[in-house]
DNA sequence: GTAGTTCTACTCGGATAGTATCTGTCCGAGTGCGCCCGG
DNA sequence: CCGGGCGCACTCGGACAGATACTATCCGAGTAGAACTAC
């Protein structure tokens, strides 16, 4: 799975505790990240919804919506694309007792059992919220939203 | 998610209807899949415990246990590796606020949540097996072992 | 003093190289079977 | 006719290229703000 993931669920849980656009470079900085490259991972987000940019001084990303909106599952789908994990390429169709027309990924039982425990997966992660990991973060370390901020204008 | 997964799914599934050592080749004109690269997947499935291979002119593969004890996170595994789906670099290290010598990937709310999901995923991967997945064809298809083992012959 | 204009610096966005992993192929080591030879 | 030895064809196993996708970088288009000028 991508690297750009980990990366696009800190930044975006970042973003939550602030209100107002932060550039690429800000937010690279944080974690002495590579900021064309996360730059690039913020543009999928955005292009996903997830974020909002603006251009010129003063601008950068946003997150689109209230962190109770966004799940881990919308990160990861923005980053890694909306197909499933296991693709079924149907080489049932080469094997004998072939119906031509079938759709495999349908009746396939193999195709059947990967999708269930796919669903599983994107459930779990549909069920958490950034709202949700921002409060567990929170009551853990009750200071890390003021030591954000204060990093982030610090680099700014 | 690799290719060959699908190919050992298949290929185990069609060798618990045979008792005695397939070679490569004609496992891979069942599905007209190249020889070599189908070799090379078996050949991590034999690493894994899944099969057994036997050298030499009536060699091959056979299943090395009993279908019921062969789960799909079993071939999943042993084609994809033992690692979790989502790697946590811990770029945490690189914020502020950070504790040196914690382990964040356990500390981490994001690494938990992904873990969890990737729990669930395993879940019902461990949870079929392949004689499951046997009768559920048997019970659509009942010819379906006949086939298979005359193509078997047909391509020996 | 104020409004309009220009200029500049900053930001995103997509186009462009480098690298690791997946995909596919090849040849050598080992092995069991069949054949041949001798008794 | 029968037992032993030899040769051979077959199979796995790991070492070797090619293709795809991930990682990383750079430069141009657009924009908001500030500075400057004219009234």
């Amino acid at each position: 799975m991508s690297q750009g993931v980990e990366w696009a669920l800190h930044t975006c849980l970042n973003l939550s505790w602030l209100d107002a656009p932060v550039p690429t470079g800000t937010l690279a900085a944080f974690y002495e990240l590579p900021p064309a490259y996360l730059n690039k991972q913020l543009q999928a987000l955005a292009r996903a919804g997830i974020l909002t940019s603006t251009s010129g001084p003063r601008g950068g990303f946003q997150l689109a919506r209230t962190p109770a909106a966004i799940s881990l599952l919308d990160i990861v789908a923005a980053i890694e694309g909306p197909e499933e994990l296991f693709q079924c390429d149907q080489i049932l169709r080469k094997g004998p007792g072939e119906h031509a027309g079938v759709d495999y990924r349908q009746s396939c039982a193999f195709a059947q059992a990967m999708r269930g425990a796919d669903l599983a997966w994107r459930r779990e992660l549909a069920g958490k919220t950034v709202a949700d990991v921002r409060a567990d973060v929170e009551r853990g370390h009750p200071e890390a939203p003021a030591n954000t901020r204060a990093r982030i204008v610090e680099l700014r």
